[in-house]
RNA sequence: UGGGCUAUAGCCAAGCGGUAAGGCACAGGACUUUGACUCCUGCAUUUCGCUGGUUCGAAUCCAGCUAGCCCAGCCA
């Protein structure tokens, strides 16, 4: 019956995506009906200047599906052509986040630097072509030159150099005859341009510096605006995948292709990036929280980095499925940080074990319950999920149960313990609170119960039935660990940012929480085991700091309060 | 300010001249050994940023407006 409706749904969504096409596919497919390409072939081409985000991870995925969804190929491509910016470190920590997301570049790991020569070749072919010149102007006269949105540019008094002029001394450039800013190469299109990318923009610059790849080999450097299509073309691309900042530049991408003269040369098509609520995704804030060590690093549970939100115990899996719902567009938006929660709490429903912890304790004690006795009982990992087993879970007369699972004085509606009432221990017995001890300062700090043997878990009674379950840990045998809450890291009232371009940062985004209990299975679960907690929420275990001792629980969902009171 | 792009529900997003898909969120109900999950139900019928026009018929075509984003690095 299940099966049968599973597949159901499934026939649907499959109908459904054979209709629906995001408007980078439907151009791709017009484009391989027309024949302006017989293959697919897109990249993921980042700076490795830092970590990758969750919206990298779109790009990732976007291209690599494309290129599966065609029978095409996806490659893996540095775009390093500023030494200033890059570092090696990078190269590995993309390349990690990459696999564990799971695109397969195979092979086509390549690199902008090794195209140089054939780089500096074309710029010598649009220097004969007349299209290229030196430009001898400083960068704050280039500036002036160029004009602004209202005025058109001047031309630079280099403009009309001889071929011979240029080719000599685009040599000399490349042979480190000049100091660094000293003279660039420029492509000679129109000052008068509309469009400020076409006022004969930079294509290579002076930079004495060791490159990460290239070490001392070359000292002049090809602009991303003249390097980027190159590299496309190089290695065949059909469609260079970008994001909407970079619409401007596309005639600038089509005026190298065309006169670097590419057969067959890739087209640039963008999308919106993707922002979410309550996050922050800009790398220079990102950069800022760790730095003021606001965050304890790039990959701080808080922050949106591939490797934060593997670290909380996000799957690929899950980015994939956000991937998939949120869509390609070009509108500008800003997804619900609720839909990232949806693809975790979905694909690890039955993926993983659910085992208990209490976070806010407070004792139990069954008092008819034989004193210094214990038992262990059998408990299903998962509930829906009969795959995944069972666990032995030690039972006794004292347990630790949630604080907020207790109510001296139940408004209506609630179904957990408050004197008088029975609930379920989760996977053991029913409870009926009799009673409850005070401390000092007002404050429950244990309460009594009785159980009831015959109503064991999985004995088949059906004698009565509770509307209320607990989680709950034995207290002799749980293990205490530290316990951290972590809440997004902007504050969800104000926004993200303030008029001047500060953070609004959420001041309970980080909560430690001392006493809290697992049960022994968990805490010898080992790291990265996730488990979901009280009602709502999913926490994942994340040992990562001190295994055993103090496990990390980071907050995937937060905690929604479990039960509202009626108005 | 010149240019480019965008506008469909609280948030994403389909729609491509034939009478507004889907998901998240939310609300109500059923079920339940997690108040979760699952399952039902509701959620743009003076409506597709606004105003006009073309058409038998417009979210879709045309014109004009408005709002938002991007561009004046020898960054990518």
């Amino acid at each position: 019956m299940e099966k049968e409706r599973a597949l159901s749904k499934e026939g649907k969504t499959e109908e459904k995506e054979a209709v629906s096409r995001n408007f980078i596919e439907q151009e791709i497919e017009r484009d391989l009906a027309e024949g302006v390409y017989n293959h697919v072939q897109t990249r993921f081409p980042p700076e490795p200047n830092g970590y990758l985000h969750i919206g990298h991870a779109k790009s990732i995925l976007l291209n690599y599906g494309l290129a599966k969804k065609y029978g095409g190929k996806f490659n893996m491509r540095f775009d390093d052509t500023n030494p200033t910016k890059e570092k090696t470190e990078f190269v590995q920590s993309i390349l990690d986040d990459i696999h564990w997301l799971g695109a397969d570049y195979e092979d086509r790991l390549f690199f902008a630097s090794n195209y140089f020569e054939q780089m500096y070749e074309c710029a010598v072919l649009l220097i004969k072509k007349g299209k290229a010149f030196v430009c001898d102007l400083t960068a704050d006269e280039i500036r002036e030159y160029r004009g602004d949105f209202k005025n058109p540019g001047k031309e630079s008094p280099y403009r009309n150099r001889s071929v011979e002029e240029n080719l000599r001394l685009f040599e000399e450039m490349r042979a480190g005859k000049y100091q660094d800013g000293e003279k660039v190469l420029r492509a000679r299109i129109d000052m008068a341009s509309p469009n400020i990318n076409m006022r004969d923009p930079v294509l290579y610059r002076v930079a004495h510096m060791s490159h990460h790849n290239t070490k001392d080999a070359w000292c002049i450097y090809p602009m991303y605006d003249f390097a980027h299509p190159i590299e496309d073309a190089i290695e065949h691309i059909t469609h260079s995948i970008c994001t909407l900042e970079f619409e401007d530049h596309r005639p600038l991408y089509d005026w190298v292709v065309r006169e670097c003269e590419f057969e067959n040369p890739p087209r640039q098509i963008e999308f919106a990036k993707l922002y979410l609520t309550n996050v922050v995704t800009g790398k220079r804030y990102i950069k800022k929280l760790v730095e003021d060590g606001i965050v304890d690093g790039w990959d701080d549970p808080r922050l949106v980095s591939i490797a934060a939100l593997r670290r909380r115990g996000y799957t690929p899996e899950a980015i994939r499925m956000f991937v998939d719902l949120v869509g390609v567009a070009k509108a500008n938006s800003s997804v619900d940080y609720a839909m990232l929660e949806y693809c975790i709490r979905e694909d690890l429903k039955l993926k993983k074990s659910r085992m208990m912890a209490v976070l806010n304790p407070v004792k139990l004690v069954i008092d008819n319950y034989p004193e210094g006795e214990t038992e262990m009982l059998e408990v299903p990992n998962n509930l829906e999920n009969p795959e995944l087993g069972s666990r032995m879970v030690p039972f006794g007369r004292e347990l630790y149960i949630e604080r907020e699972d207790f109510m001296e004085e139940p408004p209506k509606k609630y179904f957990r313990l408050f004197p008088g009432n029975e609930v379920r221990l989760m996977g053991a017995y029913f409870v009926t609170c009799t009673s409850f001890e005070k401390d000092d300062s007002n404050q429950i700090s244990v309460i009594h119960a009785t159980y009831d043997p015959a109503t064991k878990s999985g004995s088949g009674f059906d004698g009565r039935k509770v509307k209320g379950t607990i989680h709950w840990v034995l207290a002799d045998t749980a293990k205490k660990v530290e316990c951290r809450l972590y809440e997004n890291i902007v504050d969800e009232e104000k926004g993200k940012l303030n008029d001047d371009g500060s953070l609004n940062l959420n001041p309970n985004s980080l909560v430690v929480l001392k006493d809290c209990y697992v049960e022994p299975a968990l805490a010898e679960a080992g790291p990265y085991d996730s488990f979901q907690f009280v009602r709502n929420g999913f926490f994942c275990a994340d040992c990562k700091d001190s295994l055993p001792g103090a496990p990390v629980f980071n907050r995937i969902v937060s905690l929604k309060s479990s039960f509202k009171l009626p108005k």
